[in-house]
DNA sequence: CATATTTCTCACTAAATTATCACAATATTG
DNA sequence: CAATATTGTGATAATTTAGTGAGAAATATG
């Protein structure tokens, strides 16, 4: 079950993203009204938690937009009081509402009610338990690593960086997208960034570093 | 499975309990606070579906009285609009609220979401017994700490924090995470504030105090 | 309702992490 | 092979993060 969550503020989105996640969601994020466009046009979603203010685009025009070609169910946040009566009167099909703050446990009440009305299976996401390849043991909840049985202590991004390798393992990534996906889209530095942190990342991993494969003029991949 | 059903209204209790025990549950009913709060004493409840608007004593009050006692989840109904802000605000736990006029398979349905949310959460947290690891000693029902045979006195956040922490031995916690379990989701203060619970917990359980381990740019957890 | 305890926030410090740069090393191309 | 492009890497400055003591605020206790 993927869940698409659109909201400006980061606090909201993280704290349905801990939640959703926790009851085994895959959770997407987006930022304002254009990015949940472009996100719906990538992948398909069976639920999308959308707020109403948000700078450049605004939840109820995304929503149309979204639904000329998709009919993926709607459950809206709105601050209380804003924008209340035209909930009500809006002449595209909304789910359900709720008003901020809102307690997270309701959030997913409502989200699990939806649902349910269009039920699926999910799978399990490969993010959890460990991965072990040869003497390599990165064990992705507990955020460990060891090599050949020797703890390596990485810095976080050494971490997230081999996790996110990991689970793209033998796929070529550019460090744009390396940089999207593990720094995060509102990061603007260098490219060259990724370079340095393979380069520790490598250090840290003993024999293993052989493992992170330099694609040239793209960016990255572990191989097994 | 016990259900109370508290309204003002027969006919909204009788549709419910219709539904209920077609189900299998077995209902009780209260027609307003008092006599819920009563009810509630006598026996107890798997869940408690109650109005907000109520002679005598109305559902807000109701169950804050009953959750002095108890914490049987709620299922709150009320009328569109009709102390609508309150409930966000409210200060109480809410498990879910629907709004009247009901359909009885929603309500139904939430009921069932409830009901298997909080089984669930018995089973696979480890709350009762003891857990042991060399000299540490805590016993989740006596809420005692032993260290190396000496009593240790911890405060209750503290030995939340631990009980928390033990349950979920070797999995890194976010503050957020932590926050919002120990904490509760209501709580919206800094996340630092764990910081400081970490810093007087590993003063309260002596050499033990390295168990509980800093991931960095994350949070903490326990480990054996 | 005064006192004690607990909880939370803040400010400061020390330490770890990160990003960038410059240059070296290596690969690619014509 | 020389010229060019790309990646590897050491050094370092800037930033971020966690530990902590002090004290305010909230809560419990008698």
């Amino acid at each position: 079950m993927r869940i698409l969550v659109v909201d400006d503020e980061e606090k909201i989105r993280h704290v349905i993203r801990e939640y959703a996640e926790f009851e085994g969601y895959k959770v997407s994020e987006a930022k304002d009204g254009m990015e949940a466009i472009s996100k719906c046009k990538e992948e398909d979603f069976d639920i999308i938690i959308m707020d109403i203010m948000m700078p450049k685009l605004d939840g109820f025009s995304a929503i149309k937009e979204i639904r000329k070609t998709k009919n993926t169910p709607v459950l809206m946040l709105s601050a209380r009081g804003e924008e209340y009566d035209k909930l009500f009167g809006f002449e595209i099909g909304i789910d359900d509402y709720v008003v901020k703050p809102f307690s997270p446990k309701e959030v997913m009440a409502r989200i699990n009610a939806i649902l349910s009305r269009s039920n699926k299976k999910e799978e399990e996401s490969p993010t959890e338990g460990k991965y072990v390849y040869k003497g390599l043991e990165v064990d992705m909840l507990a955020r460990n690593v060891y090599v050949d049985g020797v703890k390596k202590e990485l810095t976080p991004k050494e971490f997230e960086l081999l996790q996110y390798l990991i689970i793209n393992k033998n796929i070529a990534l550019s460090r744009e997208k390396i940089l999207n996906e593990v720094w995060g889209y509102d990061f603007f530095g260098e490219d060259r960034t990724v370079d340095t942190h393979v380069k520790m990342l490598r250090n840290s991993i003993g024999r293993y570093r052989d493992n992170i494969i330099t694609v040239r003029g793209m960016g990255y991949k572990f191989e097994e």
